[in-house]
RNA sequence: GGGAGCAUAGCUCAGCUGGUUAGAGCGCUUGCUUUACACGCAAGAGGUCACAGGUUCGAGUCCUGUUGUUCCCACCA
């Protein structure tokens, strides 16, 4: 107990151990049994590729704020973590490291591709768990689950076919983004829009006798191969007399249609466009209204297909510029235009997105987004901050059927068989190896796998148990709230709340917390290409997990970007070791005494920091219910540093000294504000509580407000003593005495009691020699004026008497300016007849004040021109 | 093209339902080895709250517009 602290805090020998504790003694499990009210989130699991990035470390960090809190108010709280298999990044890893050793996936086959995988999974998807526990994640790691697991995928399955049942599953040959280097499909969402430099290439399209050609602008003309049809729009007159004949494709000589299309941009290019269905999203939809063929020209490695005659074999781009050459020698281009254009490029890889048509399965989304949208337009499921609500609304009222099939092997296959001897094609929730239709064991399966977030869909119930009905899932779902950044909304957060209500019949949380980006000092982004990320686990190993936490949280809005600042994590840093050092002082104070929650004879100075500790904390409670971390941060802060160490430590200290104060008191009432911090700075609050107390401060009590302990009389009292000193501090300062020179003051007061019952503090807080009652004899004396007491300091001590000019001076004038303010105020009678009593009344004492205070001031200022 | 955010002290940002003299941290100035802490203590300086209107007795806060800036969605072939 009495063992020596450091004078500096050293998070690196205690964060650790203190985990350890906490881990070990099951501090951080839930009791599927108790009675207590539940408290669920359901952590948004990491990618098993992924290292802690700043991202994660708010995301947890929120979140471990909000279970601490609730665990300490008394809920039985449920923070389940876990990871995600991430299709597309992981089996991007297992191919490159299969190529470094001169294999491929198709060589070694699926079956020892997923052993390979599930290998990879088990040594480096620990990685990021071990981190996010250096954050101080209080989570059930005993219930860690991953999107991968047995359990976990009986529960994708079955959400498979429950769709597939009521076809709300479809599988279609249909245009998709396909990116030709990670070999699969991806949805619209995984697309991503760059701007380039393009070229627009007005190309001829002869008619049949060659008589004339229509002009059509294009950027891609490697696929006029697959060009169906020319469009203009049917209300431009220039083409009107052209619908319905026919024009050659340039090179190919292949005779094509031309139709009228509503889609078509009368003022892009020659407002004549050429329609390729089969790569071209736009020009696919063309092509379904009117009845037109999609050839595709362009294989799933971007290379040109037979159809392409002499460009048979060559690559997209390579293709264009060898076209680009031929057309040009064929007098078939008539200008080259620089534009710039956006192009489709994906997510992951960045490569440029080549649409195509492939057969692919779909969710039908229209009938599961309406449910979705009621839930929020309906106020089931609240977004933090309200905004937010809307871009989920605007995604959902538009959204389109998801692709969800991928060409990977790393994730859930897509659970459909096709019996080859009946022609049947079902799907299956359990293993299956006959046809269910014919008994045929010839079946085969379908290849694709599933989206990473079709799975991810399922997180907040499947974690829970779900199909089946657990014990968990009836007593912690829904849950109550879901954290993430605003770039997961589309993604994750709408995909959860139609996939919940469909299957669960139930919201799958409550309210949706959406925070902003971690960005650097200049406000970047952190990115992997422009090095600039932060790394949190540097930044734990060198200020510590606490310092960070306050970082990320300490002026946080919800919703809003932060920067990640050098001097923030200095500064809070310091507030931690300003803590460690108050918890020194205490026990320093305490020595071997034992201490006991027994609350002795209060002294005035108790009495009030009490009251503000309790008000205090009820303000907390409301900003945190309100999710206001920030807000209730910087108030526990200033409470704690401006209020209980720098002046009722200070007051303290001299009671400590004269062996007249509790020291119990003070420590209880630090272990008060510790207590409010634990949700914040868990570790350095844990080990200052160990210091204290036996049993853990993870699972002890948060801080009720209590009415009985509002001291408004004593709040007041300390409040006039404060000024007393403060402004004989601020005195001493205008008149230049040395810090080492005790003074002695003369004071005038409706309460002289005040002085006396506090004559050691004043004494020496302000460095006072004397305090005598009255008016001094010597008339060179200046005056500091307080709304109780005039307080004279005698001029011997003054070392600067223009500098006090210039400050009385200024001080007129300020207090002047008031005067006239007020008074033009209560002049105004619309004020005095509209403004709230309470309102008016407060101007009315300040005028009064103020003016007694001007003459006061002036008749100072005349003393000094004597 | 549609939508959203931001604009407050030198810097980074708070400021809830409108209420007299707008806050914090860092930085800056001055002074302190005051036995918890120099990662500290004390005292200061520094802001026509982007601009223009409007509502109101009263606007950083509400409304409209302008400018600058960031982001999201859609996307022109």
């Amino acid at each position: 107990m009495c063992e020596k602290l450091d004078k500096i805090y050293d998070p690196c020998k205690f964060e650790d151990e203190i985990y350890k504790f906490w881990e070990d003694n099951g501090c951080f499990d839930a009791d599927f049994d108790s009675k207590k009210e539940a408290y669920t989130i359901a952590m948004p699991p990491p990618n098993i590729t992924g290292n802690l990035h700043m991202g994660h470390a708010l995301d947890n960090t929120i979140q471990d704020v909000l279970i601490r809190y609730n665990r300490m108010c008394g809920k039985e709280v449920f923070w389940i973590p876990g990871t995600d298999h991430a299709a597309m990044a992981t089996e991007a890893r297992i191919v490159a490291k299969l190529r470094s050793e001169g294999l491929t996936k198709e060589k070694i086959g699926r079956e020892k591709f997923m052993e390979r995988a599930f290998a990879w999974k088990k040594e480096y998807g620990g990685n990021i768990v071990r981190q996010i526990r250096k954050l101080g994640a209080s989570c059930d790691w005993k219930r860690e689950r991953f999107t991968m697991d047995d359990g976990y995928y009986r529960s994708v399955r079955d959400f498979f076919c429950t769709l597939y049942k009521e076809g709300l599953i479809y599988k279609g040959n249909r245009i998709v983004n396909w990116c030709i280097n990670c070999k699969t499909s991806i949805s619209d969402i995984e697309v991503d829009f760059k701007e380039s430099n393009g070229e627009l290439i007005h190309l001829k399209y002869y008619f049949p006798d060659r008589s004339a050609f229509l002009t059509v602008a294009t950027t891609r003309p490697e696929t006029i191969f697959g060009d169906v049809a020319l469009a203009v729009n049917p209300d431009d007159e220039r083409y009107a007399q052209y619908i319905g004949s026919k024009v050659l494709i340039p090179i190919v000589e292949r005779e094509i249609p031309i139709i009228s299309d509503s889609y078509v941009d009368k003022s892009f290019g020659t407002g004549v466009l050429k329609v390729t269905p089969a790569h071209d999203f736009a020009d696919f939809e063309i092509g379904e209204r009117n009845n037109l063929e999609a050839i595709s020209v362009i294989d799933t490695n971007g290379i040109l297909n037979e159809k392409c005659g002499k460009y048979n074999g060559l690559d997209r781009f390579e293709a264009r510029k060898k076209i680009i050459d031929d057309l040009t020698e064929n007098d078939l281009v008539i200008k080259r235009e620089k534009i710039n254009n956006n192009v489709g490029i994906c997510s992951r890889c960045e490569t440029v997105i080549e649409p195509l048509i492939s057969d692919q399965w779909f969710v039908k989304m229209k009938d599961l987004a309406k449910p979705a949208i009621d839930a929020v337009k309906n106020g089931k499921i609240s977004f933090y901050p309200e905004r937010f609500s809307k871009t989920y609304m605007h995604w959902m009222e538009n959204i389109k059927d998801w692709c969800i099939s991928r060409q990977l092997w790393w994730g859930h296959q897509i659970p459909v068989y096709y019996c080859p001897d009946c022609k049947n094609m079902g799907c299956f929730r359990e293993k299956i190896s006959k046809c269910e239709k014919c008994n045929s064991k010839n079946i085969g399966f379908d290849e694709n796998s599933l989206d990473t977030w079709f799975s991810a869909a399922l997180w907040p119930f499947a974690i829970l148990g779900w199909p089946d009905k657990t014990k968990q899932l009836d007593r912690f779902f829904p849950t109550d709230v879901l954290v993430t950044g605003y770039d997961i909304i589309f993604f994750w957060v709408a995909r959860m709340i139609f996939s919940s209500l469909k299957l669960t019949k139930e919201i799958p949380f409550k309210k949706v917390l959406i925070h902003g980006l971690v960005r650097d000092s200049k406000g970047r982004k952190m990115s992997k290409s422009l090095g600039n990320g932060i790394d949190p686990l540097e930044v734990i190993s060198e200020y510590g997990a606490d310092s960070l936490r306050l970082t990320l949280v300490m002026g946080l809005t919800l919703g809003n970007d932060t920067r990640f600042l050098e001097s923030k994590l200095e500064g809070n840093r310091n507030f931690v070791n300003k803590i460690w050092n108050a918890s020194r002082f205490l026990h320093m104070n305490l020595g071997e005494k034992k201490l006991d929650d027994k609350v002795e004879s209060l002294s005035i100075f108790d009495s009030w920091i009490l009251s503000r500790i309790n008000e205090v904390s009820k303000e907390v409670r409301e900003n945190l219910e309100r999710f206001e971390f920030g807000v209730a941060l910087q108030k526990i802060y200033s409470l704690f540093w401006d209020e209980f160490c720098d002046w009722y430590l200070e007051f303290c200290k001299i009671d400590f000294k004269n062996n007249s104060s509790a020291v119990s008191n003070s420590c209880n009432f630090f272990l008060r504000i510790v207590k409010m911090l634990h949700p914040f700075i868990p570790f350095v609050t844990e080990k200052i509580w160990s210091i204290f107390k036996n049993s853990p401060l993870i699972s002890s009590s948060y801080i009720d407000y209590d009415e009985k302990l509002e001291n408004k009389s004593a709040e007041y009292e300390i409040k006039k003593i404060i000024s007393v000193i403060h402004s004989i501090r601020n005195k001493r300062n205008e008149m230049g005495t040395p810090a080492s020179k005790l003074i002695n003051i003369f004071v005038e007061s409706e309460d002289h009691g005040l002085f006396e019952r506090h004559l050691d503090k004043i004494k020496t807080l302000s460095k006072v020699e004397g305090i005598k009652f009255g008016k001094p004899e010597s008339k060179k004396a200046t005056c500091i004026i307080l709304d109780f007491a005039k307080i004279y300091v005698d001029m011997e001590e003054l070392a600067d008497i223009e500098k006090l000019k210039d400050q009385l001076a200024k001080d007129i004038e300020t207090v002047k300016s008031n005067i006239k303010k007020s008074e033009s105020m209560l002049q105004n009678k619309e004020f005095t007849q509209k403004a709230p009593k309470d309102v008016i009344s407060s101007v009315e004492e300040t005028l009064s004040k103020s003016k007694s205070k001007l003459k006061d001031l002036i008749s100072n200022l005349d003393k000094l021109n004597l």
